[in-house]
RNA sequence: GGACCGUUAGCUCAGUUGGCUAGAGCGCUCGCCUCACACGCGAGAGGUCACUGGUUCGAGUCCAGUACGGUCCACCA
């Protein structure tokens, strides 16, 4: 089976006069569509296919300089593996399910999802929409889950069009017509079937615990969300009271406790040092009183205290870290939280609090912010006298949801996880085992996944309190009193699957139910984005929809993707394809690096340093930005150069001249150019096809390996070798030689040209399909990669005596030698040489001889002599200047 | 605190099992309108290969350590 680019027949050539790159991106996007030379063929086998689990980029704005960077080194891969004769399936998905897409629907048509509304199958956009004036005007409006996904369909829908026009321009080889969007219906089928397969085997739990929590998005987060940032904070020691009779360690009735929280003494329940440090070996298992609050808390021992840190010994509260939280299981201890999901001071005090003062100071704190807690707790502190000395300022780490600008806080809630082995070594082994299943590119990069799974200390949380995302599928029965039965949930049949617990009746229930006592109430919540992204395989693959394309597509070959969120993305598939295939997801994960900017920071947003792609393509054209992030090498963060791309540009037009004039040699009939193995037998053009066919081996030993980078930079510097020697050796004889070996010359040159424009068709797709097209049929996309057997066969094709290839060198250092004459000389290289004498070593020499008539005229010489000696030299008289 | 990556000409980077005087492009200097290309061609200057030890006949290349830069993770009382 063929693709019709792949077999069409040569037309008669047509050579432009002066090839440009101007308007080949519209051209050959429009050509490629409408002949479907990127179309999978289905019919092909599985193990003739190259699938792509390509990254469906977050639809919330704009694609920037990162996404055509590593989306391009995809592309080459994509494309050498279809030449080499691979059918590549090659999907595009759109990520538009989670929290950025939610905002900007929100601000955008001045909505707010309100979840337990019922579906309003008549609503549509407001009028004023986009008018962030009117909106505020008129506030905004409490929408169904189902109707605000609506909106996000209609907003991410524009955002796609741009994307997808994007990528086209940038010339990705992708088949447009296999594409996702996270939050389409048959995402939302496949995540939510993914799901409750995961809860009948198991895999699914739901538990009520304490768990990180954005308050800003008043939602749980996972903790491959979380981020690290520095912030101020302060120390602040804290008077503990030991009971009547019993010394500390600085022989007083008080222990010194230093903490940044203050505000959370009265969340504490225990005080905890490490069981070796003598200092408080004598205190375990006693008491002590909390200041202020006056709550007696034990003193306990555990490991994971630090001795070094603060005064050795740390009050444990519920919850300020999850240290605490590790504190609190392990030793058994109370609960006595005190933070709410707003991020502020619970109005009711915590059990144990008993005294009037413990009291009337909880009073004073109820119902603030951490912030303003913390100034009226220190507050407090000094009016009792429990404040040692001031607080002392320092720059800590603190915790932040990756999207929030507050705090994380700890809070106890129900919610739903997928067991990822950070909870279990078992399958943690398993897990970093599926890492040996894949091929890494570079290599390094498997130990970043491998050190993660080793690092991980919970579950995957999967649930989110949020309204932009695949819904949880799940109700829960209604008792008599109206409490959720939240240990038997019911589910949906597959058959029925997506649905939307919130406006579609449980099953065996009727809508009329839904909140009354004996009825249902359906689960509020969606999940991670991660949890519908982490299933891209199934999805672009059909799994469960489309059993004959899955069957010839997964598991994929490869999955291209960034390297920062190998601990997100590409682990969380790798967990979904264990659970669900018993696979590793891929054969081969490809890792991009980041964009720098000059001075070498990640480029991002907020610096306001992004360049937009679309400028660059404009700017530049495609196949030059192309040129500069192909050179970027597998998993290495490059730097962003303008220069790069004015390189790759020039290449392109330098290959559009090499071409024409290569090409142009016997091309003024209505016959196509043929390309003769038979008519090549002049050594030198015998020499350089088996230096190509060095060049085509190491080209495809790099795209074997997934080095795109390597495959570019050989191609390229044997080109301009090419053209700078080469083509100047030959050019004479091409013109003006006798018949034979004229052809000699032109054929190789085109068999030189064709295999050129195939090793650089992965990188250059448009400026390599123009010339292509002026003397060749189909697309050059289609053709087969080159082999350096077909080479070495042509340049040994004649039964003489085997060319030696070092026939090429040695012309090249004598024309160089007569060039650097004329060079000293300030005089043109088009000098007529009067007479010449090159001396080399006799093995040199030997090899000058074959080739001297096309040193001889490419140096404008008449004749050159030949004489052996200790190295090359070159006895050059130039033909006097005119006057 | 642990791990990974990097440190080669002014800049961006090659240098694949250790092997002749360390390479390319850009930039710079000088020259050349040579019938494909002046968006070009030719020539040239420019480097103690971060540092310190070690292995070896021989190290940019291997080993140990140090410094600096980057990233991930852990801790964060």
């Amino acid at each position: 089976m063929t693709h019709p680019d792949a077999s069409a027949a040569a037309p008669p050539p047509t050579i432009p006069e002066r090839p440009g790159l101007e308007g080949l991106e519209d051209k050959w996007d429009v050509a490629w569509e409408d002949r479907g030379t990127y179309r999978f063929d289905r019919t092909v086998d599985r193990e003739d296919v190259f699938s792509i689990d390509t990254p469906p980029p977050t639809v919330s704005g704009s694609l920037h300089v990162g996404h055509v960077f590593s989306y391009t080194h995809t592309d080459t891969i994509a494309r050498y593996q279809r030449m080499a004769g691979r059918e590549v399936f090659y999907p595009m998905g759109w990520d538009d399910n989670g929290l950025p897409t939610e905002r900007r629907v929100q601000n955008y048509f001045g909505v707010r999802c309100e979840p337990s509304l019922p579906y309003d199958p008549d609503f549509s956009a407001p009028a004023d929409s986009g008018d962030p004036k009117a909106i505020k005007k008129r506030g905004d409006i409490d929408i169904s889950r189902r109707n605000f996904i609506d909106l996000c369909h209609v907003l991410t829908a524009e955002d796609e069009k741009a994307f997808e026009a994007l990528f086209r321009r940038l010339g990705l080889s992708v088949d447009w017509s296999q594409h996702y969007a996270t939050i389409d219906e048959r995402c939302q089928r496949t995540s939510q079937r993914a799901f409750l397969r995961n809860l009948t085997r198991g895999e699914a739990y739901q538990v009520e615990a304490p768990s990180l929590w954005d308050v800003t998005h008043r939602t749980a987060v996972a903790q491959a969300e979380l981020e690290d940032r520095e912030r101020p904070g302060a120390y602040h020691k804290l008077a503990f009271h030991l009971p009547e009779g019993t010394t500390g360690p600085d022989g007083s009735g008080d222990l010194q406790i230093a903490t940044t929280r203050p505000e959370l003494l009265a969340a504490c329940v225990a005080l905890v040092a490490h069981p070796d440090d003598g200092r408080y070996q004598p205190l375990f298992g006693g008491n002590v009183t909390t200041p202020v609050f006056g709550v007696k808390v034990p003193i306990l021992a555990h490991e994971l205290a630090d001795p070094e840190k603060g005064t050795g010994i740390a009050m444990i509260c519920t919850f300020g870290d999850t240290t605490d939280v590790t504190w609190w299981r392990e030793l058994d201890l109370d609960v006595r939280a005190i933070v709410n999901r707003d991020g502020r001071i619970n109005p009711e005090p915590p059990q144990g609090i008993a005294s009037d003062a413990g009291l009337a100071a909880y009073a004073r704190l109820a119902g603030k912010t951490m912030f303003s807690a913390q100034v009226e707790i220190v507050e407090i502190l000094r009016e009792t006298g429990e404040l040692v000395g001031e607080p002392t300022p320092i720059t800590h780490p603190v915790k932040f949801f990756e999207k929030g600008d507050k705090p994380l806080e700890i809070v106890t809630s129900r919610q739903w996880y997928i067991r990822n082995g950070g909870r279990d070594a078992d399958l943690r082994a398993a897990l970093i085992a599926r890492g040996d299943e894949m091929a890494w590119h570079p290599a390094y990069m498997q130990t970043r996944y491998t050190n993660w799974i080793d690092g991980l200390n919970g579950d995957w949380l999967i649930s989110r309190q949020r309204f932009f995302g695949v819904p949880l599928p799940l109700w829960y029965p209604l008792d008599t009193e109206g409490e959720p039965d939240h240990d038997h949930p019911i589910v949906p049949d597959e058959a029925d699957l997506p649905v939307d617990p919130s406006s579609d009746a449980a099953p065996g229930y009727a809508e009329s139910q839904r909140g009354r006592p004996g009825g249902f109430v359906g689960d509020t919540d969606v999940m991670d984005t991660w949890a519908t992204s982490s299933l891209t395989p199934q999805i672009a693959c059909g799994w469960e929809e489309d059993d004959d394309l899955y069957a010839r597509t997964y598991p994929m070959d490869m999955r291209p993707q960034a390297h920062d969120i190998i601990r997100t993305w590409l682990f969380s598939t790798a967990v979904r394809s264990h659970f669900e295939a018993d696979t590793a997801p891929w054969g081969h994960c490809a890792l991009s690096g980041w964009i720098l900017d000059p001075d070498r920071k990640k480029m991002s947003k907020s610096k306001g340093n992004v360049v937009t792609p679309v400028d660059l393509l404009d700017q530049h054209g495609s196949d030059a930005v192309r040129y500069w992030a192909a050179n970027g090498r597998p998993g290495t963060d490059t730097a962003f150069d303008d220069g790069q791309m004015k390189i790759g540009r020039r290449l392109g037009i330098k290959i559009l001249n090499a071409s024409r004039f290569a090409l142009g040699f016997g091309a003024d009939g209505d016959a196509p150019l043929e390309i003769d193995p038979a008519a090549v037998t002049e050594p030198l053009d015998r020499a350089m096809l088996l230096h190509l066919a060095d060049l085509v081996h190491e080209a495809t030993k790099a795209f074997e390996e997934f080095d795109y980078a390597r495959a570019l930079e050989r191609t390229e510097t044997w080109f301009w070798a090419f053209t700078d020697d080469h083509v100047e050796l030959v050019k004479s004889r091409a013109y003006e030689g006798s018949p034979a070996d004229a052809e000699s010359a032109r054929h190789a040159l085109r068999l030189a040209i064709s295999t050129l424009l195939r090793l650089f068709a992965p990188f250059l797709p448009f400026v390599t399909e123009e010339v292509w097209s002026w003397w060749r049929g189909g697309s050059v996309h289609r053709q087969p990669w080159p082999t350096a057997e077909e080479l070495r066969a042509t340049a040994a094709s004649k039964g003489e005596d085997p060319v030696d290839p070092a026939v090429s060198g040695v012309a090249a250092d004598a024309l160089a030698e007569i060039r650097r004459h004329k060079t000293d000389a300030k005089r043109s290289l088009a000098t007529p040489v009067v007479s010449c004498t090159v001396t080399d070593t006799a093995e040199r020499i030997a090899l000058l001889h074959l080739v001297s008539d096309d040193v001889a005229a490419a140096a404008r010489a008449t004749s050159i002599e030949l004489v052996e000696g200790d190295a090359l030299s070159a006895d050059v008289e130039l033909e006097p200047p005119s006057e």
